[in-house]
DNA sequence: ATTTATTTTTAGATTAATCTAAAAATATTA
DNA sequence: TAATATTTTTAGATTAATCTAAAAATAAAT
């Protein structure tokens, strides 16, 4: 039984999660201090409390590791972070760069049940509005890639996460277009004749993309199985 | 400017704002450290920060009162708490019994807009799940008065919150026809000649009640202007 | 109006989470 | 490898929120 973890504990395993790149390399005391923006004498306190705990490995002047308790705790406040952004963004209207703040909050709130009924209330998403992957209840999540709407498979979908060019005129294409960072897309068709794409944005109408605009738009996807 | 209070701060002022039936009356230690699961020592350190902040009165021996300050604040943790409940009741599924502890974290998440973007996903809704009515951004709410399906006028609706008489046959009668504390309940029509009503439960299909069951099932309602 | 009971307040400790300043260990560099 | 720099840890304080136990004030009862 873990005996109910405070917000800070919470936090730092997270930030831990982060840090270590999805839990597998050490963290040192400082760049932990540095993340939670706090002093190295605090993160060295709040270590030591949280190895106590068995929830990460702690040797003196040897960083840490999250252990297998700890992962499991960091992954569903992951999960819980980022099905609270969706919300967020598909039912409340926020845009996805307002949501983090927020989600920092909500991730923290306890209760049997109320991720489950979110997740179905979602409709089982499996990338947050950012375009991360969000981890099912097991702390499970599929593997993202980033890659251009050029590149991709017929009917993926994804996030936009970038612009590789920036270029004002394509930007303003892009714009009058309704695509930003963030927008969904689902990729309809390609022609091979000229690399032209059609595409749906935020489940919207079809829309048709030139091969350069498609080279130059990036998405993450969850790869199907 | 209200330098940001901490969770149990919050939850003081929401406490006392119940206890003095919505900020009226003046509120003494020991009630305040009972609905708290407090000891009254800690509520006197308490009363003194709040006092210090400015958002209740107090003087020593005489018990607090909300001074505006703290009684807009308390308000807007009850519309926080409520616009969440009915969230969690009218979206996600939960049972109007199963929300409260939910609740009580939500109130608690601070976000300019978060709120005003949940009610008007919500419907603008103006009480919760248990009957109770929702404050406006103002901290302003409808007046709720309890009455019978009987005496109620037509076109009423409202949220059942007891049943006058604890009959088995009729608690049966009433669950066969879904009908629980906590259903919704539009009166659509009365019958002069023998009292019967027809009525609509969560939104559903017209359904018939005789009038000693209309007597017997309370409702809450929000008197309309 | 005393005495008794209750309520409220103070005094002094405790715990989680933080801090600053200094000491100790490790890493880097000349 | 010795000197210097960086990182990490300790020691000792601080603040919010709590506690227990005892003192003080108020209220109730004889």
């Amino acid at each position: 039984m873990v005996s109910e973890l405070s917000f800070t504990e919470e936090n730092y395993l997270k930030a831990i999660y982060h840090l270590s790149r999805e839990g597998n390399e050490s963290v040192n005391t400082n760049s932990l201090a540095e993340s939670m923006n706090t002093t190295p004498a605090s993160v060295n306190d709040m270590v030591k409390r949280l190895a106590h705990k068995n929830l990460i490995g702690y040797q003196k002047y040897k960083g840490t590791t999250l252990l297998s308790k700890g992962k499991k705790i960091a992954l569903t406040i992951v999960r819980k972070h980022r099905l609270w952004e969706v919300f967020l963004v598909d039912k409340l209207g926020f845009r996805w760069d307002e949501v983090h703040e927020i989600a920092e909050q909500l991730e923290h709130i306890k209760s049997p049940g109320l991720i489950k009924r979110l997740d179905k209330f979602l409709g089982y998403p499996t990338m947050d509005p950012h375009g991360d992957p969000i981890p099912n209840e097991d702390g499970v999540m599929k593997e993202t890639r980033r890659a251009s709407i050029a590149e991709v498979t017929i009917h993926s979908e994804g996030i936009v996460v970038a612009v590789n060019d920036d270029d004002t005129l394509l930007l303003q294409h892009l714009d009058s277009l309704g695509i930003k960072l963030g927008s969904r897309i689902t990729v309809l068709d390609r022609t091979d004749f000229d690399g032209s794409v059609s595409i749906s944005i935020d489940e919207g109408p079809e829309q048709f993309l030139s091969k350069p605009v498609a080279e130059n738009l990036m998405i993450t996807l969850t790869d199907k199985k």
